[in-house]
DNA sequence: ATGAAAGCGCTAACAG
DNA sequence: CTGTTAGCGCTTTCAT
């Protein structure tokens, strides 16, 4: 038989250890309350001395304020994520909400942990993960709670995001890696169910055509790993018609890509072939990699995300639509022939 | 004015539609529960059909049981964490859990986060930050929430905490580096107030004395980062002494102190220098690092973690002390001269 | 095996 | 400004 934990102290104890009645207690703890400042301090004086914390379930219960936020998330191995899981429950925590994390890794699992995650009441569900079941996405709107994909562009559904520009900011790394003298392009992509795949593909590929150049190569890596960009690479390189640049679905993907060309093929890089990725991690600005990026601006999307969350908490109903932020591309090493090798501190910037 | 979200189905509408009291609807949903199993399967049809789901909040309130545990967590941005926070809340989610998030990482907020944290009444506290300050673990005590540090020794407190044995690793990597031909050894430290840091030095220098060997030279890196094991090699190297093996208080130290040793003194690894680090995480394999670490057990450390968060929520009282469980030391080519660049696929063993 | 009733700790009208 | 009174949705005695 399961004993109970301790039972802590309630707004019933504190409430009679101070002589006045529960309702007193519980308005010194609501900036809203209609109450006596002289009170108030009072109560948060001896509530501090008696380690009194108001019961959040309990609240959470009456107010259907549960100041809990879900964040579903898949692939933290990917270096991107962790940066945004950071971020994000760094504003949110800011903001009062608490994360309440469900891990969308063995996929099978995915549906009974967001069940058990709903049944907490969250106020918000934001969903960091590149793909996810339409029937989880059902849940949510069964369960009332709104939606927010973040770094994801849903399909057709009526849902809310919040993503980088990735057409345009493929747009923009085309145009650079032509400038650079580039004829002959190609494209290694990702997971080809990912909307950042897509778009990143599409831009890329559009761009390309308007400049009058011929269809690129694509190299799938069916994955976002560094295993499968250097594989991708591998088969791609070896192929008959070499590319001169090479533009990745990601900066993972363009990390593994770049070691296949230096130590399968004995490539220079930017030389032998020009290399980019998306996303700007961290490990992009590192000396060996030196990679030039599309730096996405995480502190803006992250800023877009908890604004929406604070405001439905407010009352305000949630919105709908694609929010497309601009990225900013970040010139390094691997596309830049005068610095081959020197490491690039700042960034520099174009829309 | 916030207006509330729609209130969703409850228990009473449930018991009202099927013509029953809440209490044997209640029952339903209890594997204890003394119910006939046809009214048990009748509810549970009604309730899918309906999608009714019990409101977690309010039976945590009754049973004192919230199924949530607190993870608190720091450095997110060292590759190590984000693969132990993926298993652990996949085990956890497994056993049933929900875990809540707190990040400590603008350590002045850490406090408020925690108290939001306790709010919720979690049945535990992991503490995946290798610092914590002891406020924090205060709170915890006086909320009678039992907490858990993992891959963290604390110090004197009488806490409870699983960990790799950082000693015994450290000591293993010592015996194979001077295995390896080395005699001049030196240890880039991290974080100096870190117990993993300070357990993986004290193995290394002890191990490295019972060797009858000098004194290792000592780069302190003053953090887990690329950027200061870079920049604590590149201190160290341009010392008159230059050692020949380099053994860092962990993967990402090492790994920039690799590059460093290869871009700003043009050294081959291993020949002129050998380098081993501490975790064995993902990026320790890729081929460019190819570099020799221990690797961290952590399978076995997130089940014992998870072993523990299910024994106490069954009534059962959390364990004291540190358990240690042995890693286990991956040879790759920045310390095995003979394959220097040729990439390690599996894992090779030694307690 | 089921139902009625009493709360869990707190908030939210409403009086005073 | 403060106290009284109802509950929030659920579990859990205690009867039946």
């Amino acid at each position: 038989m399961p004993s109970r934990p301790p039972p802590r102290i309630t707004i019933k104890d504190l409430a009679r250890d101070l002589g006045m009645s529960v309702a007193t207690v519980a308005r010194a703890f609501h900036s809203g309350g209609t109450i006596a400042e002289a009170t108030r301090q009072t109560v948060l004086k001896r509530a501090g001395e008696l380690g009194y914390q108001p019961n959040a379930l309990a609240r959470g219960m009456i107010t259907r304020r549960t100041r809990i936020v879900g964040v579903v998330l898949a692939d933290l191995e990917n270096p991107f994520y962790p940066q945004v899981l950071t971020r994000l429950t760094e504003a949110l925590q800011e903001a009062g909400f608490n994360v309440m994390l469900v891990v969308a890794e063995p996929s099978g699992s995915v549906d009974a942990a967001l069940r058990l995650l709903l049944s907490y009441r969250p106020e918000y569900a934001i969903v960091l993960a590149t793909t996810l079941a339409t029937d989880a996405v059902a849940a949510c709107r069964a369960a009332g709670t709104p939606l927010l994909f973040f770094n994801r562009a849903p399909a057709g559904e009526e849902a809310c995001a919040v993503v980088c520009d990735n057409a345009a900011g493929a747009a923009a790394m085309a145009d650079h890696l032509v400038a650079s003298g580039a004829r002959r392009l190609a494209f290694l992509s990702g997971r080809p169910d990912t909307s950042t795949n897509a778009e990143r593909r599409a831009g890329f590929l559009e761009r390309c055509a308007a400049h009058g150049l011929p269809s690129p190569q694509e190299a799938p890596a069916g994955a976002f790993t560094y295993a499968a960009g250097y594989a991708a690479a591998q088969r791609l390189l070896a192929g008959p018609e070499r590319p001169e640049a090479l533009f990745c679905a990601n900066d993972i993907l363009a990390i593994g890509a770049l070691q296949a060309a230096r130590r399968e093929f004995g490539l220079r890089i930017p030389q032998d072939l020009a290399i980019a990725g998306f996303d700007d991690i961290a490990m992009a600005a590192w000396p060996e990699h030196d990679l030039t990026t599309l730096h996405q601006p995480i502190p803006a999307m992250v800023e877009v995300a908890t604004g929406w969350v604070s405001r439905a908490a407010a009352g305000e109903a949630p919105p709908r639509g694609t929010l497309r932020l601009p990225g900013t591309l970040v010139v390094r090493g691997t596309t830049r022939p005068g610095a081959a090798s020197c490491p690039t501190p700042a960034l520099e910037n174009q829309a």
